[in-house]
DNA sequence: AATGAAATGAGAGCGCG
DNA sequence: CGCGCTCTCATTTCATT
């Protein structure tokens, strides 16, 4: 099950000190208190605390694909027949349990799920959806965009 | 410009590290030495060595951004009305300068450029369609798709 | 109650064999 | 590549406001 998510107040140092870390977490402690105009100790406090409510939710490398062999990014809108609770859960499982989707959403609209998939070659992709779209009896439908250029790649939030 | 981005041939050592890095990059190198059976200095010398050649991007902290007042999550889908160069170099400026635009692609299909989207309110994407969508001559037609649930979220990348 | 300064300890960074 | 050292930085303690 989901980890305590207690409510937390950031108030503006917190905000200063994520989006420095947003960039780049190694930043040494030391350097992002004088940014913010606090002590090194003071910052710890509060990195800790946002760890543990949540609000920093990891700590990554981002890995560039195309350099370890996985040039291709793919968008996937997948439409399916039934929108159960049951078949949904299982699609999401199913998807999620997938390690070239790299992201996957639930969304309103004319499409019912959205998929962010890296791979190899078109031929992965393809054995792919044969895997989790066409072995799917309720997938209706899905349309398929290829990347071909990460304009602007990250996980970065606005604050 | 871009920055120097060597070749460089990764081996299964190499593979493992990522592997680690990708989900805590604060794993100290003798927690991961002994995970891939390597010195803590062999594992550092491999971790600067894929930094410096790109293949590790960046070392960033992931914020949850439900948990700094952003809670609401928006697939776009663009199609420009030309697609001349000059054109789209043109909108994947205006879409990367934007904030609130977390991801960016270029992409083949029925559409010309995915956005994903991290705002608070809706209103402030209606905000934001104005400027980017509504008010780009370019711009002839956009879908968008509300994230319900984030299902599964990261940039990892499979190894 | 949260901060800053000083002391401690762990880990990163480098040269060595 | 592994072993050792050094040094920076993270972490804890404590006095202070």
């Amino acid at each position: 099950m989901a980890k305590t998510r207690p409510e937390i107040a950031l108030d503006s140092f917190d905000l200063a000190i994520l989006k420095i870390l947003q960039k780049d977490n190694a930043t040494p402690q030391r350097t992002i208190g004088e940014a913010v105009n606090l002590s090194a100790p003071a910052v710890q406090r509060r990195i800790k605390r946002m760890e543990e409510a949540g609000v920093i939710a990891a700590n990554c490398a981002i890995v560039d694909p195309a350099r370890v062999g996985q040039p291709i990014t793919i968008f996937v809108e997948v439409e399916v027949i039934s929108e159960t609770a049951e078949l949904i859960d299982a699609a999401k499982a199913e998807f999620s349990a997938a390690p070239e989707v790299q992201q996957c959403y639930y969304v309103t609209g004319e499409a019912d799920f959205i998929l962010v998939i890296v791979v190899a070659t078109m031929a992965d992709y393809e054995a792919l959806t044969r895997r989790l779209f066409f072995g799917n009896n309720n997938v209706k439908r899905f349309r398929t965009f290829v990347a071909m250029d990460r304009v602007k790649v990250g996980l970065t939030v606005p604050l």
